[in-house]
RNA sequence: GCGUCGGUGGCGGAGUGGUCAAUCGCAAAAGACUGUAAAUCUUUCGCCCAUUGGGCUACGCAGGUUCGAAUCCUGCCCGACGCA
């Protein structure tokens, strides 16, 4: 069980303070989720994810499944005791691997693809994807849910709305999310409409088949088409069952689209129920994100990026877009800090960019590790500033 | 000294008469990455111009054979191994 409390509303944009209270202790949102897709905050022990300031993680039930399977985590005591956790956590459904695996993969896109990419290029190419019957590639998607190959080994698996219920009650999340289906960005409306149907039936069986006392967020859909977007918030919203609600799938042509569709989406939902933005939240995204309502957001892209080499900084430190890139040579003669006006462990610490960028360069996980938890805790300090200006009213 | 094998782009290492500026790997440079098939992927990588393309110099060195040579022949230089 969850309790959401709203402790203030914006009255500039949809943005709003609150605390998520979980049986692992309180969120105050908004606050970006860090993704631990397999149990784990890739290159960081779990005391050092909490000193990042990281409330609450979310993990995956298709990868937990996958390996080492759930019952291993049931037996280890939940996915808290398993991986020495003690706050709240989040687990996603795996119908985004739906996506990454399926079309995603066919079209060999993400789901954020650019604004150029679509318009110029990409309309064609989702149709043609999508016409050959209506499936991806290398996933079946049928009502009772999706059969896809295990990239482990190769089997064959089977997730569903059930399936995924069963898996995530054993995993033990505090907050768990209902079986959808991410569609392609640029999908077409005809598509679009009848794999939201289906999501909406998916969600009712969740609902169903869900015996533990976990929070579940029924996730809305529709891309970026707004009526299928407000027929999705609607339909949830009336739906007995959730505790919240995922805002989920491609988020429109714009990298900031986001702001849209949030604010067709929020205004729909149950004020008193938080939701989350699943899988979005570039540094220049995350106040769309609170300006459009949701309370909480993961993105890969912290943790992600720092084990490519690129630490995310204040401006001063490094220009307009922020970003260092410690695959550059020149930083190797670099005797600063990864960012001066930064405050962690390792910017205050005596880690040099010289240090970083050779263990980059040199492919050592403790290069990757430090940008990690330098990334988690520069974006979880912004979004602390951002809760600070809601508070203040300026957002 | 004799014999054998070998000397290719920053490195390793393919190629053994034309489609070779030369497969591939590494290194290097640039770029991408948003519910993690992700410590990954893409592009460039002899020099000089150019939009497709063109010109130049190149496969130890110097000659030669041939319409044409990194590839065949001769000599030389260098290296590894074997025998004296």
């Amino acid at each position: 069980m969850i309790e959401f409390k709203v402790l203030k509303q914006s009255k500039k944009s949809g943005a709003r303070l609150g605390v998520l209270k979980t049986p692992h202790g309180e969120v105050m949102t908004p606050s970006l989720v860090p993704v631990a897709t397999l149990a784990a905050v890739k290159a960081l022990r779990s005391d050092e994810i909490a000193a990042t300031k990281s409330q609450i993680l979310i993990s995956n039930t298709y990868h937990l499944h996958l390996q080492p399977g759930e019952k291993v985590i049931k037996n280890a005591g939940g996915i808290n005791k398993f991986m020495n956790w003690r706050g709240p956590t989040m687990t996603d459904s795996g119908g985004f691997q739906v996506f990454s695996l399926g079309f995603g993969r066919d079209l060999g896109v993400g789901k954020v693809a650019s604004a150029k990419a679509i318009t110029k290029y990409y309309p064609d190419k989702v149709e043609r994807a999508i016409e050959k019957g209506g499936q991806p590639k290398n996933v079946s998607i049928t009502e009772d849910g999706v059969r896809f190959r295990s990239p482990l080994g190769g089997e064959e698996m089977f997730l569903g709305p059930k399936e995924s219920m069963a898996i995530q009650e054993k995993l033990g999340a505090d907050i768990i999310f209902s079986f959808d289906e991410c569609t392609p960005p640029g999908t077409t409306y005809d598509y679009m409409k009848q794999s939201l149907d289906r999501t909406h039936r998916w969600a009712a069986r969740c609902i169903k088949a869900k015996k533990s006392k976990q929070a579940l967020y029924g996730i809305v859909q529709g891309s970026y088409f707004r009526d299928l977007r407000e027929e999705s918030a609607r339909h949830l919203n009336t739906m007995e069952g959730f505790a919240g609600f995922g805002i989920g799938g491609d988020l429109g042509e714009s990298r900031t689209g986001t702001k849209d569709i949030l604010q067709w989406v929020t205004p729909l939902l149950d004020a008193r129920k938080p939701r989350h933005l699943l899988g979005m939240g570039h540094i220049e995204d995350i106040e769309n994100i609170m300006a459009g309502g949701a309370d909480t957001f993961d993105c890969t892209v912290p943790t992600h990026y720092a084990r490519r080499g690129i630490a995310f900084t204040s401006k001063a430190a490094a220009g307009p877009t922020g970003r260092v890139d410690f695959n550059k040579a020149a930083l190797l003669k670099d005797k600063g800090p990864i960012d001066r006006a930064c405050d962690c462990m390792v910017c205050t610490g005596g880690y040099r960019r010289e240090y970083i960028a050779h263990l980059i360069r040199a492919n050592e996980i403790t290069g990757g590790a430090l940008l990690t938890f330098h990334n988690l805790f520069f974006f979880n300090t912004y979004v602390e500033k951002l809760r600070e200006k809601i508070k203040k009213g300026l957002l």
